[in-house]
DNA sequence: CTGAACCTTCAAGCTGGCTTGAAGTCAAGG
DNA sequence: CCTTGACTTCAAGCCAGCTTGAAGGTTCAG
């Protein structure tokens, strides 16, 4: 796969996944004249990516994670010690807000400043 | 309270507190010669801050949320018709990747390239 | 009345996470 | 061979969300 295809089945730009590759997400692909073939392999890497990312993790602890090097199951703790709290810290948040939503469409107040709702139950 | 009470109590630089107030999410406080003075109300609505932009809310999101003007029961349902689909999405990442954190300390992948945990259950 | 600590505004700078643009190379069909 | 579209590198730009710095005004204890 040329990079082009890669960028339209994940659903990204090209220039991020050069972007990517240079910050160590991605691997040095295979070059055919210069161009990067990529095998299917980049788009669950992508996937892994992205679910990171959107759980609040930086690109530079995504890196970690998905690095080459020591088994997994001896990075990981170190990484899990430092990230699980703060991921568990955002989903509180995240459902404290939803939760507040959900309810707030039934409440009265004029603010949220006023909203006891959204100090929780 | 002067916006350096503020500030320590609540954790953060006066610059953000400044910086809030100019994009409409702090209210602008009452002034005694030129100088800022809060009263407590302003704590709390720090905290709203806080709690919705850790849920994946932009500040441009939040103005919405903590604007005065119509009652809160008009305005909500098109907050949370936009934003609630987000917060649930991000809270099952994040959840994901929780629960692959915490399988994955006993696995015995050398990449989570290989890790059958990641794709889930 | 002075000096330290705190406040003011305004403009500029910084980080993360990309995107855009210029200038050039490669691949494949007519 | 020539064109068209996809690729290359590299530098610069952009947005959000702040922070920093300069230059100056206010407050208050001694």
């Amino acid at each position: 796969m040329r990079i082009g295809e890669v960028a339209e089945r994940a659903g990204v730009r090209t220039s991020r996944l050069r972007y990517y590759e240079d910050i160590g997400l991605l691997p040095q692909p295979e070059r055919v004249s210069g161009q990067r073939r990529y095998d299917e392999s980049v788009l669950r890497r992508l996937v892994v990516i992205d679910v990171a990312q959107r759980a609040g993790m930086s690109l530079d602890e995504i890196r970690d994670l998905v690095a080459a090097g020591a088994p997994l199951s001896e990075r990981l703790p170190q990484i899990a010690a430092r990230k699980l709290p703060e991921i568990e810290a955002l989903i509180e948040r995240a459902e404290r807000v939803r939760a507040w939503m959900v309810a707030a469409v039934a409440c009265d107040c004029q603010t949220i400043d006023e909203c006891a709702l959204f100090d929780g139950p």
